[in-house]
DNA sequence: ACCTGAACACCGTTCAAGT
DNA sequence: ACCTGAACACCGTTCAAGT
């Protein structure tokens, strides 16, 4: 606080603006996000953005970008201890995956949406591979330990990769909750089947 | 053709404006939709399609159930001849999903967005349900030729849902072509993996 | 019964002008 | 260097008025 109330120059608007989208992609479920009531809640004509991102694209894949980041850090924080790897901890890691989508659901589609694709900013796609290699190392130290088959550990991690989206987008839609009982630990469980080694 | 151009009245205006919907849709790569365009399209004001549509949300839940009749339809194409089902058949289905909708991909993004979803008109979800009953039927089908594994088959089809519908927004997105050869046929093949039955 | 034309409240974006 | 205010071209939606 600098003492003086709304001065001219607001010190660091772009990274309030950020931080602004980002709380407002976490209250309301299906909202659409506008630049200009954006800049209502921070306090700036709708026309100041403008000086910070070079137009409303640029600022989604801005947003893109720290979603994949905080996605990340969350398969991180999932990682099992143990690099053995029970189906269990394998598991673990895909439910705190489809829960950082479904409870970040408006920044989890916006991180896949058209319009932050239409940046074409290419920090957004090293991002996203940056969080998919989480799980593509992960698919690795499962075949060294071989509890995982070995084949391409890529077509796996793809696998996992596909299979934990859909589930995501899916869940939060609200198709699967009639279908199945626990369809996210379902559904993990019948890929992991084909990835594990067959046991005795 | 009536003989006289332009009538005041169209004749048929709200079947015009869902062909001539479907027609854009299957034009442009990331295309905005837009009533407005679609009125100017059909030839009409902007205001015309007020009278056959509560509003915008309205008529694309209706062109989501078009599009969730067309996927039933392609999935339906693609059922495999034989009730024992080979792996390549099952596999086959599944492909066929994947070229629907990379093939429609707006079609297919516009079924599952919240826009759509606006209008929450019950029957997108029961056009779903009936789409998702073709792969439930095959599991079905599968387990009873003592092709998959007994499981409960709705968790079986949840696990095929959740990876074809990843698989097609992630391979839209053009984001696994560079991890692994061919990622729609691998990806699905680890997942039936976990799904057959293991053999010596 | 169906469509038009004008109007309203919103957008994203631009640009001269202010501080 | 950064922000404002007015302007432009677009939306979705409504409603009296036309045919």
């Amino acid at each position: 606080m600098k003492g003086t109330a709304k001065p001219y120059h607001h010190g660091d608007l772009r990274r309030a603006l950020l931080t602004t989208a980002m709380e407002m992609l976490s209250e309301d479920q299906g909202w659409q996000f506008t630049l200009r009531e954006l800049a209502r809640r921070a306090g700036v004509t709708h026309a100041a953005p403008y000086k910070h991102f070079d137009d409303k694209a640029a600022l989604l894949a801005e947003l893109a970008l720290l979603g994949f980041d905080k996605l990340r850090g969350a398969l991180r924080a999932a990682l099992p201890s143990d690099p053995a790897m029970p189906r269990e901890a394998f598991l673990a890691m895909g439910l705190a995956y489809v829960a950082f989508g479904t409870s970040n659901i408006n920044l989890y589609r916006l991180m896949w949406s058209t319009d932050a694709r239409a940046a074409n900013d290419p920090r957004v796609l090293e991002r996203a591979n940056a969080a998919f290699e989480v799980l593509l190392n992960l698919i690795k130290q499962g075949q060294q330990t071989g509890w995982l088959s070995a084949r391409d550990p890529a077509g796996q991690a793809v696998a996992c990769w596909t299979q934990l989206h859909g589930l995501t987008l899916l869940t939060a839609d609200g198709l699967l909750a009639s279908l199945t009982a626990d369809p996210a630990r379902v559904a993990i469980t019948e890929l992991i089947m084909g990835l594990e080694v067959p046991r005795a």
